[in-house]
DNA sequence: GGCTTTTTTTCGAGCCTCGAAAAAATAGTG
DNA sequence: CACTATTTTTTCGAGGCTCGAAAAAAAGCC
């Protein structure tokens, strides 16, 4: 039984809104923030009034506006660039990267690692993480009170309360609750989530136009991932961050996957599956890791002619289509984004790719889906961290609930 | 951009809920209401008693609540029957049935016909729907002016609006907008849904327990059919009602499908499918229509002895568990429940399913996913679309937005 | 400088929910 | 049978919130 609306809630919730409408426009003027919202010209100045004297919110400079209409000039609103800050931490294979980011979105300072993450053991990759946020954390020119979230991206299973990472293709470890670690160690809340996911979140905050409602990031690397939106709102699964993408069968039985089992997408997709492919070895052959440097000369080897490596790109294709258009059969289709070092070879993917997805329920409407590509992939996953943890400082900490309202960046324990 | 809160939407909000309350536990006090909704006393109190003004709740018999414990017995609160009814259209292969269902949720007329879908021309089919409504709508014991709401379930592809039929099997026609014909017809306004996805409804609603948040209800029979609740909610693809289920492709490539594709999970599962592997027919031969009795013949003889009967069950088990296999690869794991003639054949069915979904990703867990069976789907159809259009009801009529408020029974343009 | 236009703020009205207190309705008790 | 304890429900005033109208503010235009 969902609960009922308290009075309170109001407020907060306009409060949210509010915030929302200015992070999205940049620098709104109250009366368009009242257009977007619904709510009357009254309702938002009290609302901006509040969030500005709480240092929240700020006036935009007016010398900017140059207003060609005449009329009392529309003053804009920003986001106050030290109401608060937060932390991004991606985590991929042998690589660790740390980025601060002020309330307004902006890059404050950042660190980047090379580590090797195969074989480390977990005490030192648990503490090469805490290590790196705590440089940042220590730099004298951030205010460290000001700091209300860390968001953490990884390739691999998260739990779908975004507070352990379960399985891992960048590590033989497993269930490392990331979230709960840099929780206890810097007092700050904090998340850990699935990098196609965060993927995602950047997309339609790149380009809301084309990745609004429903679309479906796909990463294609050493392994295949997925990000998935449906109706608005990032679609994990019950109990993991869900997509599984990459070890949907597409063969029952068949090609040898990297996670043990047989014919899943991966294991004709992947990049070791069209390595495996493209040298002519066994489907039963184990799985080796191939460099970004080996699988741009392969795609070039492809592009220049036809060849087991032509066609291993073309089994890749095959494997995608069939299983986008069994997505597409559950979902209808929506719009994609491929992602990765192998989205760069996307040319070479593409025409068995809607072959295949022609075959099925899902593809009816082939011709019309269309695919965009993004070859680097660690940009997106840092702003998808980065909009994901600023867009709960302003639903959680700016417009809190029944809890004693946050001052001066004060964190909501 | 979502819209703002107004200050009107509190009440109407809370409003639903306590009509949600209500129907959800039968006769609440209103001290009942308070804690589940988690609104005051106070507010429950105003609200409840707004709703009994307008003939919308009752109050129950105190003589049914026998209280044991002293003090003010609680007085429980009951939907008016006569407040509003609402009529349950379904639409199957070769049936219709109508119910006329009151506010309460109680059968108050019915019938059903035996017509051939196959081969009835579009105006025969519509004129057969709208006259049988007709009838109902006719009886001189029914307020004409009190029913609030059609809902039609049909097996096939209904658009995401749930307004018209655009594929089904039951009939070569295509593209029939059920819910505005009868909406122009009647004046009352309709929704037209898939069968599966109504299935789904009525188990949540039946079973709360097994069924709440994340859950499958699989339709076995000539086709292979799917309604999916996620987050509590029912899932529909963007367009289309969704839930392709049946029509992924389960082997590239492979057994012909009534769809006219190759692969389908159907080509191997549905009626059609079992029957023609049963007798030993190519994986090419044309889709026929088998009997129930048929099916129930076949799964006896496939129970006495090993044979190609007992083979056919096998290979649908095998299709239906890697497909669901895939499914879970990007939901998680759920309690599944089976319907249709041949869930009641679920036994010859159920160990290939687990050995396949076993080899999937979505399997991991494959132990723990539960299976239930229910041989008869159209009393669960019914009961979906009746709980729909309550449901509209108790939201959209009784607790209206800025319209003017709706007066005995008149219903909303 | 006065007028027009547009944005923003102010102010009173109208609702809504809440908590506290009162009222209502019953069971126990001597 | 009167009285008390207990529980449910209603009443009532307080406090908040949003809204519309009007006022104030801040420009451009003539």
């Amino acid at each position: 039984m969902s609960v009922g609306i308290r009075h309170d809630d109001l407020r907060r919730r306009n409060r949210a809104m509010v915030l929302s409408a200015v992070r999205r426009a940049g620098q709104p003027s109250r009366t368009e923030i009242a257009a977007t919202t619904g709510l009357s010209h009254s309702t938002i100045s009290a609302i901006s009034s509040d969030l500005i004297q709480e240092g929240i919110l700020a006036e935009g400079k007016p010398s900017e506006t140059t207003s060609l209409k005449r009329g009392r000039p529309q003053v804009g609103l920003t986001l106050n660039p030290e109401a608060a800050a937060v932390v991004t931490v991606v985590l991929s294979l042998n690589f660790l990267s740390v980025a601060v980011i002020d309330y307004a979105g902006q890059v404050i300072a950042e660190e980047q690692r090379r580590l090797d993450t195969l074989t480390m053991p977990r005490d030192e990759l648990i503490g090469e993480c805490t290590a790196i946020v705590r440089r940042r954390l220590e730099d004298p020119d951030l205010d460290l009170g000001s700091v209300a979230r860390i968001a953490m991206g990884i390739q691999g299973i998260t739990d779908s309360h975004a507070r352990a990472m379960l399985w891992s293709p960048i590590t033989p470890l497993t269930d490392i609750p990331f979230a709960d670690i840099l929780e206890a160690e810097f007092g700050i809340p904090a998340t850990m989530e699935n990098d196609c996911n965060m993927m995602a979140v950047a997309l339609q905050w790149r380009d809301p136009d084309r990745y609004r409602d429903n679309f479906i990031a796909i990463l294609l690397s050493h392994g295949i991932g997925m990000g998935l939106v449906l109706k608005g709102e990032l679609f994990t699964g019950t109990h993991s961050s869900g997509g599984e993408f990459g070890h949907m069968i597409h063969r029952p039985g068949g090609a040898l996957c990297r996670c043990g089992r047989r014919g899943c997408v991966e294991a004709y997709a992947g990049n070791y599956a069209i390595w495996r492919s493209a040298m002519k070895m066994s489907e039963d052959a184990e799985p080796v890791d191939v460099g970004d440097a080996d699988m741009r000369a392969l795609a070039a080897k492809a592009r220049e002619k036809d060849g087991p490596e032509r066609d291993a790109y073309r089994r890749a294709g095959e494997a995608l289509g069939f299983s986008l258009g069994n997505l597409f059969a559950l979902i209808d289709p929506a719009p994609v984004a491929m992602v990765g070092v192998s989205a760069a070879a996307f040319d070479l993917i593409e025409p068995a790719l809607r072959e295949a997805i022609a075959q099925t329920a899902g593809g009816q409407h082939s011709k019309s889906i269309s695919f965009d590509t993004e070859p680097n992939e660690l940009p997106l996953i840092r702003e998808g961290c980065a909009i994901r943890a600023l867009t709960f400082v302003d639903q959680e900490i700016f417009a809190p609930g029944v809890q004693a309202r946050a001052g001066s960046g004060k964190n909501v324990a």
